[in-house]
DNA sequence: GTCTTACTATACCGCACGGTATAGTGAATT
DNA sequence: AATTCACTATACCGTGCGGTATAGTAAGAC
């Protein structure tokens, strides 16, 4: 195996354990048996290693989400389908999962947050133009697509963590059951 | 006002904003116009200054959370409770709220998450403690006590991350259509 | 055989960090 | 008046950080 994947590899592992803040550049090159130079060869520093770890990960994510979210009459369908795509991406990479969740999440002016703001803005616009065209369909959901989209990747959220926590498979099944109360909160 | 409170005030700010790694000792001294040795003859250690944060501001949440997990053979009744005392925490010190929320979702081996795990258990247990008892009136909930604990706060945290960013005001109303929605998952 | 290019090691830089040794100060106690 | 105690400032410590200047090395191009 190359360096360059070598490197992405370790560092996903001790950014996810201990943070991006709390991670050493130096910690990335001893466990990848690499010295500085060489990781700063490959990536221009330690936020360009982050920015291309989250662009490795994420982008197969994003764009099998877009397909999930485009509309065709049938909302629920849609639903599903961006459920099971989230449920897969969290299931296939689980480490990674855990770190972009604690980014996503850590405060808004550190640079893990700076770091993250575009890919959540990727996964946010195409679920948010969803239920925008949906609204069409659907006169009581007018000007409710912002909150919809953000109960939806909440409510996906809360499902895989108590997957994770509980030892559950984050199957397809799931997907269905977390649908089923996302489309009541709608609907009521 | 004395300096162990201009500290603690000034801290929450910064620990909010950057997150607690990236914050430094002295960036708190300077925002509260007090010098180093100050503040270390208040806490002892800059863990110590994000611990006694943490106690100010989590204890009387963590007591109205009690009374409201006081199972009296009426669940709903509980779970309205349980959400309104956790949106009226939020709603009260929105700022402290978005810490203590990248805290618990930050790196599991990381300094931030350590300090605030036992505030975690504190507010898990109660509400588990509910749900296995009300598991015994109600046969169909079995051994799930642990999954709607997690469902529960997790769904709580939904609803306020989207209150926040839709500008919607934290009330009552909002605390029983959570609770709406909540009671569907249970009860399909 | 020389030159270029991609890559890697040694050794170091400046800096900001968490934390402290020392030396007070002013108010209350005896 | 002497002493104690809670509190605060100056100046400093050792450490580890992100990042780099320098000097290679090994492989392919001409």
């Amino acid at each position: 195996m190359n360096n360059r994947e070598t490197i992405l590899e370790h560092a996903l592992v001790l950014f996810a354990s201990f943070g991006y803040d709390a991670t050493g550049v130096q910690e990335i090159c001893d466990q990848s048996g690499i010295t500085k130079p060489t990781l700063y060869h490959y990536f221009r520093s330690k936020r360009g290693l982050m920015e291309a770890l989250l662009a490795e990960n994420y982008s197969p994510y994003i764009k099998r989400l877009k397909d999930a979210c485009e509309y065709r009459g049938d909302l629920p369908q849609n639903i599903a389908e961006v459920l099971r795509s989230t449920f897969r991406f969290a299931d296939s990479n689980l480490l990674f999962y855990k770190l972009q969740f604690s980014m996503r999440n850590a405060p808004a002016r550190g640079e893990a947050y700076d770091i993250i703001k575009p890919w959540i803005k990727a996964q946010h616009e195409p679920v948010f133009t969803l239920f925008s065209e949906a609204e069409r369909d659907n006169g009581n959901m007018r000007g409710r697509a912002q909150a919809y989209t953000i109960t939806l990747l909440g409510m996906a959220n809360a499902y895989i963590q108590q997957a994770v926590e509980e030892n559950i498979g984050l199957n397809d099944d799931l997907a269905y059951q977390a649908r089923q109360q996302f489309m009541y909160g709608i609907f009521s």
